[in-house]
DNA sequence: TATTGTGAAGTGGTTCACAGCT
DNA sequence: AGCTGTGAACCACTTCACAATA
């Protein structure tokens, strides 16, 4: 199978959480041009990009709605859970143990090198001290890491997860990581995206 | 002037990053592979990204580090500040207030519906009632507005932003919103990195 | 008639490679 | 010799267009 392109799964991502969040409203069916429209692509690039992985439609038809779902799940791995170690006990890892829990996606440890945070809970996990990071994690590994300090600690902390044996990075600082090649890295970056919005405003006024 | 690549701008603001964050260190001038190294591109990229803008280096020697940096800050627009408004006093808003508010982004007026929260203290700033949101949009314009309320709410919240002015969204919600093609939206969706985080992962165990 | 699946064409961003300065 | 600036080649994603099917 050729290289999926990163595109592609993002608006894969978007057509499910469409099917998943109008799945009650009665259509069994779903078109190509509805799913576009969900994920800001045309019924063409839809179709392409489900035509990646097989054939799920019936011409003339469309998409059955709960088999195109479950389809994407499978496609995109939510069959199972993922454990995902926090480290970083700031307001953006607040916001991240706060919502998904249910998703497949379980926080399993929170970490912070802080003295002040260590103790204290975020949404009911107790915040552990960075330090036992690696012991934690060889008594019971992660798939996931999160990047939640400062951007002069986050590589450190990268190496140290990815050491560990995590195989996946959300990266919240903004800088870029070096992972090794086996390592998908993710990067939520609000500075990134205030500057994206600046540039697009240039030269207009309030 | 021709269209400038999203991905473009994304690296610009990568190496502006670079070049604020090293530039007490002594280096007068900086290459194109250092750049690239920063902003995750080859010496090639970073040169084709900057030519599009103007010749801002010297054959042999480099980029003068201060004088690239204000030129990026110019190309992307940084040269002002730009006054947000939040919408959703929640903790990916708080994760917002806290930081950056030193680099052009001036918070202006945070919101919520929820009563609960109207009055409380975010970062410094009283949330006040997001029904006073046209009146206070209308008093005193905004140019960005942070979407931090849940899906269900979040287009309407857009609306009522475009409505009253705002330009700019940048929004938290897992879902893309219409807008009038002259106002830009850049997306935070935690749900659409994890999920890729998981199809990157498909196979692997811990 | 409605809508999928897909080869072919098109578009646009990236990489190459080298001329041009310092 | 070192490094930028840039046209040309390349590559990958998107759109087109239409045969296939309900």
């Amino acid at each position: 199978m050729r290289q999926v392109a990163p595109s592609t799964v993002r608006r894969l991502s978007l057509y499910l959480h469409f099917l998943e969040t109008n799945s009650g409203e009665g259509e069994v069916t779903v078109s190509s041009g509805a799913l576009g429209v969900a994920g800001g692509a045309t019924s063409a690039q839809v179709r392409k990009d489900l035509s990646f992985f097989g054939s799920f439609g019936r011409r003339g038809v469309g998409y059955a709605v709960r088999d195109l779902a479950e389809h994407l799940r499978d496609i995109l791995g939510l069959g199972r859970t993922f454990r995902v170690v926090l480290v970083g006990a700031g307001r953006l890892g607040a916001a991240l143990a706060h919502s998904d829990r249910e998703r497949g996606f379980a926080i399993v440890g929170v970490y912070d090198t802080d003295a002040a945070r260590i103790g204290a809970e975020l949404d009911g996990l107790a915040v552990r001290d960075a330090a036992r990071l690696e012991a934690d994690l060889a008594a019971s590994p992660a798939d996931i890491g999160v990047v939640g300090v400062p951007a002069a600690e986050a590589q450190g902390v990268a190496d140290r997860l990815v050491r560990s044996g995590v195989r996946g990075l959300l990266n919240f600082a903004p800088l870029l990581l070096a992972v090794p090649p086996d390592v998908a890295v993710r990067n939520v970056n609000l500075t990134l995206e205030l500057d994206g919005l600046a540039f697009a405003l240039r030269g207009r006024s309030h």
